[in-house]
DNA sequence: CAAGGCTACTGTATCGTTACAGATTTTGCA
DNA sequence: TGCAAAATCTGTAACGATACAGTAGCCTTG
């Protein structure tokens, strides 16, 4: 039959209300499929009254690019992994963080993809698996570590990513993070205005970098403002609400309690509260209370704590502005942010 | 040159160290491309013995298909869009809905997506987009309304969703809710027991679904235990903790102030006792308080209050379960559950 | 006015997969 | 033995996009 006389790439008239694709296009300004799609994208060897043309047309139909022809074709898969924890679900730190995300992500063509994970020692199959398989362009990471793997993995494969805390690495990569360092000593500073005398500090796990930096700020105001650091290691802030409500009450019933405490964590707060009312203390009175707090919870309830706000929205923001800068090309260097308590 | 030589699909050898495709297994066992998709789909008409090599080989070599490859040939995405509204993050009930739906699409090939949008009027878009875009599989929204539009959206179009709440439409449709007209009953029925008369609802925006099956329970619960409904229409749930706490400063401060509260959000009830106490009411004795929560952080702050517990995680992973349900084609009607505060 | 260069456009091949329509060999049975 | 049916396997085309290597026409320029 008539099966050969094409002069055109586009020769059949798309059906309408089917989604539109180049051909549509193609076929309705009597165009070429390349130039449809070389118009689109404003390439420099297409007229520009032509170019107007097709984006019009191209408005017109609602045409809105096949994300599996461009991802099949040039590799680009529009998609941004968040990869999560599926434990780290105390107090729920996620949502700021994918809504920060999401809207940074609303006004790009990035799309969000969540992948997570199960248990802390497999902290590196997901990451492994968005690289093994393509599955995004770039990758948001928490719960960084001094000498974390999944950094080591993605700068080796020059893979974009952005992690929600620094590394120890050498090695320069995009990242947010809290002052944690700061935070601590100021909470310090604080305690130490009420005249506090014996602080203890609930603090991040050992092999979170955030450890580190959370310390060396209690540790330095400790010995600037002649603190006594109480030691405790029972717990950190990692451990489940009973746990640390039980350590506190061991602590907080001894004849040495800590008159003064920095609590690295808004959830943790609360099992300390617990933990220190339980035993007969009261806030403010036998003891003053600084806290790291997401959101301002805590403060409504128990105004007697000096809470210290982290934006995780806007770690969130800024995590995702410093994946697609860094997908766009931007050195890792000039993605680099530190955020202070609001 | 010797290009036409070639009597199999696959001749030139795929390059090691790339990502495996059905070519490179093609390759390795000497069968054409087709035989090892179809071999590796469990086709029935791949001999058994064949099918156990390909699959051999598929393993050795990592095989995983190229989604963008599928999807562009088959249409399906192999994703689940979860649609958010950027607004609800008040105390964040992402956090446990997304890991109750990761907990589920993590052992199936899903892939999660977010699809944000901004404002409440602008419900529809996301929904429109995913749809037009055939972004994904399945949706899930959430904050269900008794005429949904984008309910009857989906269910014109057939696309395969599950809803977090009900609605009120005629049609039969996947979804999840939680029994929030048996909690609003029950909470009367508590408080009734505490010898409390005069019992105000903190209830959801008129607009939701939810809102009537709460307001139903609360109301039945009324009338049953002949307790007095104090009105209360100044606030719902969705308004700022600000806003609730001004509105229950004036209705605690009047002379006919309630002495029962029935609060069916955890955030809110915050605002609710900042209010109360903010006009020297006290907890337990002046009044008491049932609180609908999705955690347990209340109980540890405020154990006078008497909290009844969703399961929001729960919810996610029912959701999850639901919109996969639909997909492979189960029923709507079987894919309907409730479920009460625990 | 020929040669070269520029502008504007286009066809072909390809990414990885699967639907479809064969093709080849083996088996079953009269 | 002959031949249809069954059992296996395979090539081609297509999904929608883009990289690449053109082509055609027109304008300079010496």
């Amino acid at each position: 039959m008539d099966e050969k006389n094409k002069s055109r790439q586009a020769t059949l008239p798309p059906s309408l209300n089917e989604r539109p694709t180049l051909k549509t296009i193609a076929f309705m300004t009597g165009l070429g499929i390349t130039t449809v799609s070389r118009a689109l994208k404003d390439a420099s060897d297409i007229g520009a009254e032509t170019k107007e043309r097709v984006r019009l047309v191209a408005k017109q139909v609602g045409y809105q690019p096949n994300r599996a022809g461009v991802r099949l074709r040039t590799g680009k898969t529009n998609v941004i992994s968040l990869v999560l924890s599926l434990e780290e679900e105390v107090m729920g730190l996620t949502s700021p963080i994918v809504v920060g995300i999401s809207e940074i992500l609303a006004s790009t063509g990035y799309h969000l993809v969540i992948t997570p994970y199960r248990f802390s020692k497999d902290a590196l199959a997901p990451v492994r698996y968005v690289l093994d398989t393509g599955a995004a362009d770039g990758v948001i990471i928490s719960r960084t570590e001094p000498n974390d793997p999944r950094v080591a993995l993605m700068m080796e494969r020059n893979f974009p990513f952005a992690t929600h805390g620094r590394t120890e690495m050498g090695l320069a990569h995009p990242y947010h993070d809290f002052d944690n360092e700061g935070f601590a000593y100021e909470a310090v500073r604080r305690l130490a205005e009420l005249r506090r005398r014996r602080i203890v500090l609930l603090q991040p796990p050992q092999h979170l970098t955030f450890h580190r930096h959370m310390r060396k700020g209690f540790d330095r105001a400790v010995r600037d403002f002649g603190i006594e650091a109480v030691p405790f290691n029972s717990v950190d802030i990692d451990n489940s609400l009973v746990e640390i409500r039980a350590a506190f009450e061991t602590l907080m019933s001894a004849p040495d309690a800590p008159d003064g405490i920095v609590s690295g964590s808004g959830a943790g707060s609360i099992a300390v509260i617990a933990g220190l009312e339980a035993v007969g203390k009261r806030l403010k009175h036998d003891v003053d209370m600084v806290s790291k707090v997401p959101s301002d919870f805590l403060s409504w309830l128990r105004p007697e704590v000096i809470t210290m706000n982290e934006d995780i929205r806007h770690a969130g923001r800024e995590l995702a502005k410093a994946v697609i800068a860094r997908i766009a090309g931007t050195p890792a260097e000039e993605l680099q942010s530190l955020s202070k308590a609001v």
